[in-house]
DNA sequence: TTTCGTGGCGCC
DNA sequence: AAAAGGCGCCACGAAA
């Protein structure tokens, strides 16, 4: 039943019941479960962020109930602070489908904190990871109650203004409420099946950390910003002429050089875009240096200017070109580095600063395939670590940056997860440098030097052992090794051989993982969540295998195995930080520090924090045990550091 | 004119 | 028979 809640009398007669906020608060006060949502709308009509943005929106609904009775709050004339205890309560579980959205609007309106969330959407992507499937509400209710709703009613809202909400607005409202209960109660049943409880407990309360964060932003200097951007740029307009010039002195009577017809000007002008590699690719054809890759797309072997080709076929192949065109080349590398510091980092970056906060909030996709997340809008998790780029990111007055990141996540959470013993051995005798130890593991003639030597005297076969153990724990072979090195096949195959004749607990491990996962059709990440990744052609492979289309059978089956491996590496240690930034968050609010201290951005196993100076110590150690905190729950043989650093802008 | 795929590259 | 994982954003250029 409807409840309707609002200083407008003509609708309630015929579309709902009268209600008040005293009778909404107790029926709801005593409620295990119920469902929030709000309707939003824009605020000022003047900024770009306006209608899903917080700070730039007004909440014109409020709705919250049960399958039983919603209650449809007008909020633009209803007081509701009767209720906001109900919202905090944290015996009552909120219900809601991408919920990480009322929690800023509530947080930026009313300055509480909702909690004790269960989000359906969030639940769907654990419950259906790999599969693919759409997750939005409107598809959910198909899934689940085979029931089809018209969403276009949620558009309406954003420009409703102050109009009185007509018939289908409140029943869309109260839609909005009864159906996230109905698929939650059927999700349940799913989680109890697949065994999930440990990874949809995890996701739902990491809701809450990134809606901090996503709410809070982070600090942003655009003057330092822009400082960089404006010496970027003028090299970047420099390094273009030197581009041009080569061009224009060496070949001017070809086809990358026109005349330009001006009334006054009849000059000659290189018609080369620097920044279309298709366009530089015919000019390195024509100087007959042009590199080729497979491409990842075609898997055919084609031109490309991708910059590390281009370098190293300058070191190898082309030895015999000349050293103008070995400068050019350099060059044309140097204006491609210059190119995205000017473009992806340059002066558009301030369009992100939002108008009322004047600080930088990020989107935050919660799961990703491996269990990591990603950020959007701008991406913080792509910022060159180059300190003129991430200076930029300081402390606001009176405020340090606090940065703790995870020393070897990966490798550490590989070792506990193996139980190699000579991993283990590595950690025992607490050495550091494992590109060095496995430098010694390939090549037989470092066996008797320390590690400390192996990195002074033998640097290229440390190098070497660096990029092969990367590529081997994303489910490389002997070909990949030798692809990449540039060495022969029997070499890549040897120092396959005796990286696995090193760890041989190791191999068996990855055999295990892939045999198992490869006969169940999904990964199972870890053993702490269970989060499961499906693949989504599994069934395919059996039909391509009767057909005997080897080629699409091996490259499908080839994709699984490898992403057997780097899926339990990466999720793992996505979801450790997941649950060190929930430990944190915790802290600060068992601390009642939530005006002076944000987390501000995660960066895969780091974790960057704002907080007022006179807390910037016991913030740092409160870091290091939220993280270590959660390290041990995965990590139980050896030990998952992390370091925090004071400072005053990120990366120190 | 907008939309979309691609190549390329930043981060972990 | 393929051949290192996960992302998001930029510019380009073809298609719509």
């Amino acid at each position: 039943m409807i409840h309707f809640i609002s200083n407008q009398v003509s609708l309630l007669e015929d579309s709902g019941y009268k209600a008040n906020m005293q009778q909404c608060f107790d029926y709801c006060q005593n409620k295990k479960v119920l469902a929030l949502d709000i309707e939003t709308t824009k605020k000022f009509n003047k900024y770009q962020f306006e209608g899903l943005d917080p700070y730039t929106s007004k909440i014109v609904m409020l709705q919250i109930g049960d399958i039983e009775n919603q209650f449809i709050i007008d909020t633009r004339d209803t007081d509701i602070s009767l209720i906001l205890p109900i919202l905090t309560n944290p015996k009552i579980i909120l219900v809601g489908h991408n919920i990480k959205f009322e929690y800023k609007h509530i947080l930026h309106n009313y300055n509480i904190r909702i909690n004790n969330l269960y989000d359906t959407q969030i639940v769907e992507q654990i419950l259906y990871n790999g599969l693919y499937l759409k997750n939005g509400l409107k598809d959910l209710n198909e899934r689940y109650l085979n029931i089809t709703v018209d969403k276009s009613t949620r558009l309406e809202f954003l420009s409703i203004g102050s109009t009185p909400f007509n018939k289908k607005q409140i029943n869309y409202g109260a839609e909005d409420i009864i159906h996230p209960l109905k698929i939650r109660k059927l999700q349940l049943k799913e989680i109890e099946t697949t065994n999930v409880d440990n990874c949809v407990k995890l996701e739902n309360q990491f809701v809450e950390v990134l809606g901090e964060i996503e709410y809070k932003g982070i600090n942003f200097n655009s003057d330092k910003w822009l400082n960089t951007y404006n010496k970027n740029l003028d090299l970047f307009i420099e390094q273009k002429k030197v581009l041009d010039q080569f061009v224009f002195t060496n070949y001017s009577k070809t086809k990358f050089i026109e005349t330009q017809m001006d009334l006054f000007d009849t000059s000659l002008k290189c018609n080369i875009s620097w920044t279309s590699s298709k366009q530089v690719i015919e000019l390195f054809k024509y100087l007959e240096i042009c590199p080729k890759e497979i491409s990842k797309s075609t898997r055919k072997l084609s031109y490309t200017v991708n910059a590390k080709v281009v370098q190293s076929s300058l070191n190898t192949i082309n030895k015999d070109i000349s050293n103008t065109i070995k400068t050019f080349i350099q060059n044309y590398l140097r204006f491609k580095e210059l190119e995205q510091c000017c473009t992806t980092f340059g002066n558009k970056f301030l369009k992100h600063i939002n108008p009322i906060s004047g600080r930088v909030h990020t989107n935050y996709k919660q799961i990703l395939s491996t269990g990591r997340i990603s950020s959007s809008g701008p991406n913080l998790q792509n910022i060159p670590s180059d300190i003129k780029f991430r200076q930029a990111f300081d402390a606001p007055d009176k405020y340090k940056i606090v940065n703790s990141d995870y020393s070897g996540q990966e490798n550490i959470c590989l070792a506990n997860s193996s139980l190699d013993p000579d991993i283990l051995n590595f950690y025992y005798e607490g050495h550091t440098d494992m590109h060095s130890y496995n430098a010694q593991k390939i090549y037989v003639e470092l066996k008797d030097l320390t590690l400390t030597e192996i990195k002074k005297q033998h640097p290229d076969k440390r190098q070497i052992a660096k990029s092969v153990s990367f590529a081997l724990a994303y489910g490389g072979n002997g070909y990949t090794i030798s692809n990449n090195l540039g060495i022969s096949a029997e070499e890549g195959e040897r120092i396959y051989n005796s990286y696995f004749e090193a760890f041989p607990k190791l191999k068996e491990f990855f055999d295990k993982t892939i045999k198992e996962s490869m006969s169940r059709g999904y990964i199972i990440i870890d053993e702490i969540t269970n989060r499961r990744y499906y693949f989504k052609d599994w069934k395919l492979l059996n039909v391509y295998k009767k057909k005997e289309n080897w080629k699409k059978y091996y490259t499908i089956k080839g994709k699984y195995e490898r992403a057997c491996l780097n899926y339990i590496i990466q999720g793992s240690a996505g979801s450790i930080t997941k649950l060190a930034a929930i430990y944190f968050k915790n802290w600060i609010l068992e601390n009642n520090l939530q005006e002076s201290v944000y987390t501000t951005n995660l960066v895969h196993d780091e974790i960057n924090v704002e907080t007022l100076e006179i807390h910037s110590k016991v913030v740092a150690k409160a870091l290091e045990n939220a993280m270590q905190k959660a390290g041990k729950v995965w990590c139980k043989t050896i030990p998952l550091n992390a370091e925090a650093v004071i400072s005053e802008f990120w990366g120190h």
